[in-house]
DNA sequence: GGAATAATGTGTTATTTTTACACATTAAAG
DNA sequence: CTTTAATGTGTAAAAATAACACATTATTCC
């Protein structure tokens, strides 16, 4: 980052001192920064989002994502970590970050620039720990209106996902360890919103040779139960494809 | 996003005033803030990435991205564009979040979260009309060191152009209105350093169908010319093509 | 002006990847 | 024991990608 404003006349060398830096930093110059978390979760085959009603007055009734302001001396991704810990009491889930939303009139209160994350969690094995502000799982598909500018902001991380899921072993991190195949697949066609074919989707997958069979079948299910694979992480980093190919 | 940390011991509804919030936004949670610019050229085959000389002295000598404090009144998208202008003279240039870096001690003047666009200039229409502070054109392949943490940015923005140039018609921004399909080429070879086979490659575009022939041919090379093209951005957006397929 | 040079322009074949598609098997439910 | 509903498997057609060579044209250099 480079600070001084260009005066437009001279080609000179222009040097400021750290303290002249300092009390830029330091001055009116300041905007208050928050996190909001999208946390995508997968239960009844469909794709869910981890939703509070919003402590505004302003948005009373009305859903909103997980966020809270960042303090100065923390890490965006710690931050992020924080807010899914104390509102849902969840811990070392899979989070990446989405993109930072700035409008001036997002927020009521004032200029507050969010930088906005995504997590994926097992809903299975991470029950919810705290239920304050009626915190509960919402389809992501039913969502039509959300407080702020909380609904763009879900949009765009859905199609992050989507864009991501296909490229990247994603799917993986909002299943148990141990799953099936018809599981996998229901995974992809909540995100993708498209049906696939069975036959192909499993040959593709054995393909990439990154499921190991562990030689256990599902339990307690209403049909012929199937085989259960891990996802092996290892042999997937070690083999990972460099991408290449023109396409759009 | 939602400001109040959690208790976690109520189950209850809880709601602020907004005048409640506007302390916690206005009062000590604020945090300087900056946009990057990580700008983009091509020319003598290469890819290019625009930087000036750090003007903090702690930093002399290094080279450095562009980047200035966000005005709390000022969109970051604007703040992107006016960067962009001050220091170049450039205007009206295809721009994208690229993302957001906010490590503790990434500035030494102190806590400053940047958020890091990257840009798409054609170098021959857009001569610099501001010097500053040695701003020019540097190869980004003989990058090894920038100030503060520039090389980081650039590296993430690299790889996000090298990515997003396969699925969207980035290539042309880098180029005249008009240009040749071996210039084209040496776009796509110059972002993901590569070699491709010159008839798939015209093959490829072809079949595409968004160039137009506007019949003329290449002046002043030293060899046989080549045929112009322009990119037909409305036929782009009309057909483009919706993804679908896992492959990593 | 003619020969040498260097890049443009073009088609076919082999390979790989993707898609489409049907039937026997197994366990649960009634 | 019969019915039901899902699992598990292979092949053939179609599409996309990769590999590959030669004639043409303008420039450059004698």
């Amino acid at each position: 980052m480079h600070m001084s404003k260009s005066s437009h006349t001279s080609q000179a060398q222009k040097i400021k001192s750290l303290s002249a830096i300092q009390s830029e930093v330091e001055s009116i110059n300041r905007i208050a920064l928050s996190v909001d978390c999208v946390i995508f979760g997968f239960d009844e085959n469909k794709l869910k989002v981890l939703l509070i009603r919003s402590d505004l007055k302003k948005f009373q009734g009305k859903w909103s994502l997980l966020g809270d302001l960042v303090d100065p001396a923390e890490e965006l991704d710690e931050a992020a970590s924080r807010i899914l810990k104390q509102r849902t009491g969840l811990d070392d889930v899979y989070m990446e970050q989405v993109k930072t939303f700035g409008c001036l009139n997002r927020h009521p209160a004032g200029r507050v620039v969010t930088v906005v994350y995504y997590s994926l969690i097992n809903i299975q094995n991470h029950k919810l720990k705290i239920l304050d502000n009626e915190l509960h799982w919402h389809d992501v598909s039913e969502i039509e209106e959300l407080a702020f500018d909380h609904k763009q902001i879900l949009d765009c991380s859905y199609e992050q996902l989507q864009r991501r899921v296909q490229e990247h072993p994603l799917a993986f991190s909002l299943l148990p360890k141990k799953f099936s195949l018809r599981e996998l697949q229901n995974v992809y066609e909540a995100i993708l919103n498209i049906k696939m074919d069975r036959r192909n989707f499993r040959k593709k997958f054995f393909a990439m040779d990154f499921l190991v069979d562990i030689d256990e079948m599902e339990q307690d299910v209403p049909h012929r139960p199937g085989k259960l694979y891990n996802f092996n992480y290892n042999k997937y980093e070690k083999k990972k494809k460099k991408w290449v190919g023109i396409d759009f």
